[in-house]
DNA sequence: GACAGAAATGAAAGTGATTTTCATAAACAA
DNA sequence: TTGTTTATGAAAATCACTTTCATTTCTGTC
């Protein structure tokens, strides 16, 4: 999977007749072994511990670049900060945010994209993507 | 159903100790007046026309009160915008937004929202609130 | 109606999270 | 190796709020 993404962006370079730098090798190969919900300060900072020398800004524009190429979605939660989610070939996901603790878990729910297209379907829309979250709290939490 | 939210709102005031003010009024009427989903800037913008005195600020913390009055909802798009919509008493409603033309369509679904609980339940959470927005090409935008 | 005290307002300054600019450094093709 | 193009890092600029603060308004009282 590490493998598949990895060349999914050199390809993704290479197509767009960019260049291929130490600096977004260091960054996807932190991106790919950390959460799955990371944001552009959680990977600055975790990448400032081995790399001092690189900027906020890199980071920055290479998650963009990330989501271009399709390896990296990026993700709001309401909390004032764009988080970037690796993106698995084909697969979809949506979230249950726990509003106490912060813990963020995936799902699918085949049931729900169905009545989501019909839903669409009935308003003449045609989907390209969607968003569902549901905020609450956590069985740890209640506790 | 103007008139029950303005009931409301002055209801709201007058138990929380605050004051009536001539903006307030204004603000609210324009609001009450407006598209559905309106951003702080473009209710602020409308309202110059007649009030070229009203404050940026003033429309911000009204717009807040309006949420936490309950008559108003925030809402986010994704676009860096918040945008405050209106709220039917115990109503809730979920959008459609055509990434091509900007209209935003609000649907219910029944089915979708009890889906939502079972999925909540089997990760031992208690949904507060949720958020879910299809994106997509309306029929107008299509042609 | 005049006042005191509490709130609200508007202009401007401050914030936080990006986003852009620009001089310099690295890639890549020839 | 060189010329050309793209990327990088530091710093400045943006954007969409948010807060501050000197003034104004409200509102219950006298």
């Amino acid at each position: 999977m590490k493998r598949t993404k990895k060349k999914a962006f050199r390809e993704f370079i290479a197509q767009k007749g960019l260049k291929s730098t130490r600096q977004r090798d260091i960054i996807l190969d932190a991106f790919l072994s950390s959460d799955r919900h990371m944001s552009i300060e959680e990977l600055y900072l975790k990448l400032r511990a081995k790399h001092p020398n690189i900027g906020y800004a890199t980071v920055y524009r290479t998650l963009k670049l990330f989501a271009e190429s399709g390896i990296a979605r990026e993700i709001q939660f309401g909390d004032g900060q764009t988080r970037y989610e690796h993106v698995a070939e084909g697969e979809h996901h949506d979230h249950l945010v726990c509003t106490h603790c912060g813990t963020i878990i995936e799902f699918e729910n085949e049931t729900i994209e169905k009545l989501q297209d019909e839903v669409a379907q009935s308003h003449d829309f045609i989907i390209e993507t969607h968003k569902l979250e549901l905020y609450g709290i956590c069985g740890k939490c209640r506790k």
